[in-house]
DNA sequence: ACGCTTTCCGGAAACGTTTTAGTATGGCAG
DNA sequence: CTGCCATACTAAAACGTTTCCGGAAAGCGT
């Protein structure tokens, strides 16, 4: 038996209509034990595999999960082994129910919306995961309307009350300000991104909110809009050095930066952790191999997969009974990852 | 016009068969130019995309790439962005062609060969790239006797002469020990996977020839096998300690090592750079993060990507024309990006 | 007017599978 | 013996597209 043609050759084999064969495969009930397993036993040994395109032109389903992601120079950089991890916990779900994983990476000179619209119209996903939500973001809607379900790395506002999940911003700038405030510290500057990105405004918000609870008022020169990279670490380095009346702390929204910020720092004599309090956000995979070691947060990618299967898996009626979830939107926390960067203390 | 149910739909819609609607979407020759037109613009209208299954079921074939990853804990800290870095420039290519890429990452507890295996049963791609090649690897003979076109991301012994590329190990090694030698090292170690990768046996063997090339005599105690972790450099580190005869460098296969390396060597005492010499591999994205900055290779994935992907496509009949390439074996080079680490001469 | 080619289009088959509807068989109660 | 249900199977339709084949209309030289 060379060639496998389909199911009609391995049919032919076992003298029966092919049918029958399709549902012994397919573990339909009607279909005697024994005729099942010669079945089974013949596919194994002819190699046989139902072809994916007659299945899915069939029945209208791929039993594929998509997972769209950026290869833009700026992800790249930044998020580097995020998404990878992020697939060990997918799949550990997800194979479970048989489900596979793609991951479709958008051309940086496409407009994602344009490339997913693509995706979706193809039909070789049962269902998707996007990332890098933007506060107002068209592939949502494109989404809800396409009736795909979905799960959004990433709140936003767009397409009414959607499932997500996002990291606790919140949480993290709360925590760094509180740790800092509580060593004495009242002028704490921010190096944020200078894009349009969700995570932005979020964790400046909420370092807004953090100041404020603590009595201290806003000073918004001491947020520095600067690029999300080793340049802009510097840049940030910069700007804060020509502040009139100068900050004692710094947090930084990507660890990419620090290295930027700690040579810009080093240039003018000043060490961190001694003379300036920093601390980063994400640890991987750079925040530790810093001199000294960086202040930030860290969190299990495999287990933020985990979450997201579950989620995913939660809004697809065909799973849905397995995880019955209530909340649709969920806030990933991050835990403390202490350093020596932010050593610097006010306290007597 | 709310549903778009098909090619049917719009053929009613335009009042025309379907056949010439086909035909006129695929550019075929003979078709009116004005009747082109207008099933162009109705197509664009409705948001008409042919859908990929009964496309892919017709046609057998389906203008995806695939490329298959490991999303090993290994491999996330390891390979880090070098995933997503490749795709951008795989795409740059594929996306002429109207191609797209799929990433296929293969499940940390299923045998890489039973995954691709199934992928290629399903008929999703008509081509794939698959990476981190074992010296003998089932997946090459699986792609070869099923006919799919594919390239190999590191060389092989399997399956006859199959297309590869690969970094070029023997150069890195040769330029590291060359650049030590100069400095009038002559005991230099080298810290070496100490699983089954392919590269570790070729890094080593390339190591030994250089050394001897310059007429010192390979020692195996200066191979010191480790996991390509950071706890495999910290080892490295104590192990290198311990030698009756301490070499004076030491060249480090993932730059991840450095981290542990520069720990243990730390607690010892030793300064990298001042009282022994390192050389890392990859820079990226941890290499020049270290203090003091790491002596290693650096490449450009981007043009990497590029390089992949005309390689795949000339091994594929339907496209080989425009990609007449000579070679199916490619060596990429990399380019020495000087550190600190590597300062310790030895020379007066 | 005729035959020929060219241009354009419609009809229908084909791709491989799942699923619906229908059928033969046998058991069992009436 | 008849009617009815359960079981296990077959035959055929359907999914959406591409492509082969044939044919109508038009152009053109004779």
């Amino acid at each position: 038996m060379p060639q496998m043609k389909g199911i009609r050759q391995l049919a032919k084999h076992l003298d029966i209509s092919i049918g029958t064969v399709s549902r012994a495969l397919n573990g339909r009930p009607d279909v005697n034990e024994e005729t099942r397993k010669r079945v089974l036993a013949a596919a194994e040994e002819l190699g046989y595999v139902a072809n994916q395109s007659g299945r899915s032109l069939r029945q209208g389903t791929t039993n594929v999960i998509g997972l769209m992601i950026e290869s833009s120079k700026e992800t790249v950089e930044n998020s580097d082994n995020f998404f990878l991890g992020v697939t060990g916990g997918l799949q550990s779900v997800l194979s479970r129910h048989k489900l596979d994983l793609l991951m479709l990476p958008c051309p940086n000179d496409e407009d994602p919306h344009e490339y997913l619209k693509r995706m979706v119209a193809r039909r070789i996903v049962d269902a998707m995961i996007i990332s890098a939500t933007q506060r107002v973001d068209k592939r949502i809607d494109l989404l809800v309307k396409a009736k795909i379900p979905f799960v959004a790395l990433g709140r936003s506002t767009s397409g009414g009350n959607h499932t997500w999940i996002d990291l606790d911003f919140e949480g993290v700038a709360a925590c760094a300000v509180d740790r800092l405030v509580s060593k004495g510290h009242r002028r704490i500057a921010i190096a944020a991104p200078s894009n349009d990105i969700n995570l932005g405004y979020i964790f400046v918000d909420a370092y807004r909110q953090s100041l404020e609870r603590h009595g201290i008022t806003y000073d918004p020169s001491l947020v520095i809009r600067v690029k999300s990279s080793e340049q802009g670490g510097y840049q940030a380095g910069h700007e804060l050095l020509r502040l009139d009346s100068k900050p004692t702390a710094i947090i930084l929204i990507y660890e990419l930066m620090a290295i930027g910020l700690y040579r810009r720092l080093n240039e003018a004599g000043i060490v961190p952790g001694r003379d300036l309090a920093v601390i980063g956000f994400r640890e991987e995979p750079r925040g530790k191999f810093l001199q000294p070691s960086l202040t930030c947060f860290r969190m299990s990618l495999r287990d933020l997969g985990v979450e997201l299967a579950e989620t995913l898996l939660a809004t697809m009626p065909a799973y849905a009974e397995h995880y019955p979830k209530g909340a649709r939107n969920t806030i990933w926390p991050l835990e403390l990852a202490p350093g020596e960067s932010d050593a610097f203390s006010l306290s007597t």
